[in-house]
DNA sequence: TAACCATCCTGTTAGC
DNA sequence: TGCTAACAGGATGGTT
């Protein structure tokens, strides 16, 4: 699934290619990809078509290509399948949703094909704000809400420390809550908590200060050795996100490793039923801490 | 306000 | 072999 890392992977391999091209048209197969734009498929092609793009930000697992005259960009959430492939003008991708075709001076036409096979993802048209904490700054209304992610410079910790010291559920609950801190998963939750000793449930106002640090600094290493192994996947003629699955996962110490060994003690890492989806972790290493 | 949960989705895989 | 059911989980909006 794509987490920050992923998401950072396919937002730098865009950039040289979209920024200061022209969208010539726009193609939407699925209309359940633009469940988050405000309006029908009618009004997301004419407010596309013809602009061009100026850059390509990011902030969590949001991506989103800012448009010409600084009032809006093109969001884009890869939800849990999603991919953004970049393709010569003849090339067709399975499971194509949303396609936009753009002109670039130096590299030419180019064809963008956002493919998702679940639908969680979805493309929309939103207004630019500006951020209450920089100067100059400015994300899309639907992204305002989100917290900074561990990796942004302006990310604020003490913030964070305070904020995790009011809540009493588990901790792994708090890190998914992209309010609190984006760009974290349900991979990169369960690798930080076992690098860190922290039992998932263990409610996060119990946890000291120097625990706190210790695991956000575990949060920061997993997203940056992820980022690290994924950051070659772009090569001049496409973007593939499919790596996702793959690259990182001979890396992975806890997540989907029920069963195995845990690296650290050697007992079974054990997965629960949590939130709707798997939690990993080893029993002996990440033990519930009484309060 | 915080906590929690149902809902949306379908290609792949495991099981019968 | 062929069919069916289970599985994966990010964000949102509603309820408690």
């Amino acid at each position: 699934m794509p987490e920050l890392p992923e998401v950072e992977v396919v937002r730098a391999g865009l950039a040289p290619a979209v920024t200061g091209s022209v969208v010539a048209s726009v193609t939407v197969f699925d209309e359940r990809s633009l469940r988050r734009h405000d309006g029908p498929s009618e009004d997301f092609i004419d407010r596309l078509t013809g602009r061009t793009i100026v850059a390509a930000s990011r902030r969590g697992k949001f991506m989103w290509l800012p448009l010409d005259g600084g009032a809006e960009a093109l969001v884009v959430h890869l939800g849990m399948s999603g991919q953004v492939l970049l393709r010569d003008r003849i090339t067709d991708d399975k499971l194509t949703r949303i396609r936009l075709e753009i002109l670039h001076e130096d590299h030419g036409d180019l064809r963008l094909n956002f493919v998702d096979q679940r639908i969680f993802g979805s493309m929309s048209i939103v207004p630019l704000v500006p951020t209450p904490d920089v100067a100059g700054e400015h994300v899309p209304t639907q992204v305002s809400h989100i917290a900074r992610d561990p990796l942004d410079p302006h990310f604020d910790e003490k913030l964070f420390f305070a904020r995790l010291g009011t809540r009493n559920s588990g901790i792994k609950r708090a890190l998914l809550d992209q309010s609190l801190i984006s760009g974290i998963g349900n991979i990169y939750a369960d690798e930080s908590l076992w690098a860190s000793k922290i039992h998932y449930e263990q409610p996060a106002l119990s946890l000291s200060l120097a625990k706190k640090k210790l695991l956000l600094a575990e949060v920061r290493a997993v997203l940056a050795k992820a980022l690290g192994e994924g950051g070659t996947s772009f090569d001049a003629q496409y973007v593939n996100v499919n790596g996702a699955s793959g690259y990182f996962s001979h890396s992975l110490n806890a997540y989907g490793q029920q069963g195995k060994p845990c690296p650290r003690c050697g007992r079974p890492i054990v997965r629960e039923q949590f939130m709707n989806r798997g939690s990993h972790f080893c029993p002996w290493c990440q033990r519930l801490k009484l309060v």
